[in-house]
DNA sequence: CTGAACATGTAACACGTTACATGATTGA
DNA sequence: TCAATCATGTAACGTGTTACATGTTCAG
């Protein structure tokens, strides 16, 4: 139930359409919490039947301009603080792991290469959004941002070290059976 | 669609029933792809009439012993190193980050540190684990079990780095608020 | 003989994705 | 004028969760 406070919380900044919110979703906050058009229209209604926002404009083109109420936002500080996050931990990648002794030794090597070249491309694509965003905005705006960066940052780096030493592994007891297999 | 994969390859290690299944859902996979009762039965189901798992006997109970089939093996495997992993980057705790802004500075940082916390926690679970499972099974098998669980504690402690990381900032921030306010 | 564990199944509901459907305004 | 963009909404479908429902077998 965490589309309904990512909104709460992009309308804590301000006054906003469903229009411009999906903008923000698509964007800023597309690798952290991806939201539908279908999803986000759907969840504003519900929102404004709720009284978490209210609609303050209507302007040309049928825009709705919405606007987060008190209640809404006690609402997210609520959730902000009080509320236990659910590590949400399901996780295709690992899975594969637990079941790469079904293909051979080389194949399951080349799967862990391919998850490091991703962890190195993400790393770098991250790297390219804080030297683009350097020193904007006010103090606690601009740090958070900063910090979910920083976290983006350090989970690729740990992702490209770990499927390194994996690959690295899966390599010594590839060599070990070849070595083996001469032996004979 | 990773709750058929995850069967498969469960199935892959030999024949099992849906309860048995459900067992190891729950103790060994429980961190990487949680799944219920309800769920499990049901995909058992489709993967019987779709012909990837079959069953092989009818034990008491009306326990069903499922075994996977050739063509289960083959997707399986086509899954585990041809199709392109679905990164799930839904991310509750880290968008919290993105708000905290909206509640003090002592709030925010509370909120960190109980990040910190819980991941020195969950890294010395994993570390029970390790301990407890120290070289058994064979080769391959045990290996990728290894990986996966060195996955989860190099990714604990890059949380907990960060988060303490995090919360010091936070500080820093509010001594800095705390300087200005005295001196005014 | 009784409670725990074994064993499977269905129904209702919540959430997310994709696709369909429609129309207004603006700028080149 | 016409294409791009703005702007909202709904329907169908797939997946996941919780709860309900039922019955068997084994060990003490």
């Amino acid at each position: 139930m965490s589309l309904r406070h990512a909104a709460l919380g992009l309308l804590s900044a301000g006054p906003a359409s469903g229009y411009d919110l999906l903008k923000t979703f698509e964007i800023s906050l597309a690798e952290v919490w991806p939201a539908t058009q279908s999803q986000l229209y759907g969840e504003l209604g519900r929102l404004a039947k709720e009284g978490l926002v209210r609609v303050v404009s209507e302007g040309p083109r049928g825009r709705k301009e919405y606007e987060i109420t008190e209640e809404g936002l006690a609402e997210l500080r609520h959730w902000l603080v009080e509320v236990a996050p659910n590590l949400s931990r399901r996780n295709d990648m690992l899975l594969r792991v637990f079941f790469l002794d079904q293909v051979d030794a080389d194949a399951a090597r080349g799967y862990l290469e391919r998850l490091a070249q991703q962890a190195v491309h993400e790393h770098d694509q991250l790297r390219g959004v804080r030297e683009s965003v350097i020193s904007q905005g006010d103090d606690a705006l601009r740090m958070y941002g900063d910090i979910a960066l920083e976290w983006g940052l350090r989970l690729t780096a740990a992702q490209r070290d770990w499927a390194e030493w994996a690959a690295a592994r899966v390599a010594a007891l590839e060599q070990q059976k070849a070595g083996h297999a001469a032996a004979e």
